[in-house]
DNA sequence: ATTATCTATAGATCTATAGATAATGC
DNA sequence: ATTATCTATAGATCTATAGATAATGC
């Protein structure tokens, strides 16, 4: 079963994908070598020579699956930003516009019920402060440049002010996909995902109005 | 070898006292059963006089750390309260002190570094969500909980205005605990803990007057 | 007080599964 | 890259027994 250089690369990139997807699902240690590599459709065996150690797969997928995610912030980004800026002119009003786009998808139940295609943080992040260093540490540049992106994004009177913004922003995003999808009760579950993306994209002033 | 029954009553307290903090510390799938029996001073073959399973027990330690911290939300509320009110009159004062010492105690880094003493929430709930249906029936319970316990110290034009800024406070609480936990990065961690209690404590028409 | 029974625990063991390695094949 | 294998560990079960509890007898 020899395969070319390129095969094995693609073969590598399967296994990395595939990880970064059952990691999230399953957690760490809810799905062994084994059955990720039936998964990406290769035999355990062949595993150790693509990567050291599970360990090893696991900080490298935990990093792919937080910089898709930025990338598939960016698009949403782009594709509100572009509708909103053919509407109503001003920056402003894109970048609110840009910022709902992201938080309403971050805040959806499909978010919520899907969590093998979405963000690292709800899905991993209490398991990730038990793990090793390279795990850490991919998280760490994952939120960080979460927080700088949302920063863009949000109004605010200093860079400091806004950048604390933005940590709230996050913190009480994975909270509440955290809380969703922990809670047996549909109504609270949608119930705490509403009142988040209301608490941060609606303005203060004008949140009584609604 | 040596048994009286209330001894025994003891020993099971002990088992679910110790796995309570020790699946907090390490995750469910973190500790084992031999591991726990040993922690709380047993060997590993009496443990399955005591629960059906490992799930089993899992269960009944979220309740139980959940109750405990809800009790102790209760005695921080009573201390704050009472100092409150004798300092300055008004209900609306009482509630606003009792909620500060609660958010302020959550966001601590005490309890960031403390996860087997803390909330259930930040350090299991994204494994809960995997988890079987008692555990995730305790998770349930506790969360309601919590939110009814943030409400009733909430101003609010509405019950339903106020249940849903409850519903924001704690699913930013976790997510804020969640994220200081992860974070390889002690300034970013901390910072994220500031930011979170002053959204939460300062009202936001005071918020740049600090 | 003595004897019989019950039961919580220790210690050994079983079975399944995990991560990892070695041998094999193309 | 497959297949077979190794080693460690996990949850769970089994057996024996110390010591508690209950029944019996004086």
């Amino acid at each position: 079963m020899k395969v070319s250089r390129e095969q094995a690369a693609a073969n590598r990139e399967r296994i990395v994908e595939t990880a970064a997807r059952l990691f999230r699902e399953k957690g760490f240690d809810g799905i062994g070598v084994a059955d990720l590599m039936k998964s990406a459709g290769m035999t355990h065996g062949g595993f150790y020579g693509h990567f050291a150690s599970k360990d090893s797969l696991a900080a490298e997928a935990c990093a792919r699956a937080m910089e898709t995610s930025l990338l598939e912030w960016e698009k949403r980004v782009a594709a509100a930003s572009e509708k909103a800026a053919s509407e109503k002119p001003g920056a402003e009003k894109t970048a609110a516009a840009a910022l709902e786009a992201l938080v309403m998808s971050y805040l959806s139940t499909a978010h919520r019920d899907n969590p093998g295609k979405g963000c690292v943080l709800p899905a991993l992040a209490s398991e990730a402060g038990r793990q090793g260093g390279a795990v850490r540490r991919a998280v760490t540049i994952g939120t960080k440049s979460m927080i700088d992106r949302l920063a863009s994004l949000l109004p605010g009177r200093s860079a400091a002010a806004t950048r604390g913004k933005a940590m709230v922003a996050i913190a009480g995003m994975v909270g509440a996909i955290v809380l969703a999808r922990a809670v047996e009760d549909e109504e609270l579950s949608a119930d705490i995902l509403r009142s988040m993306a209301r608490s941060i994209t609606v303005p203060h002033n004008k949140r009584e109005a609604r």
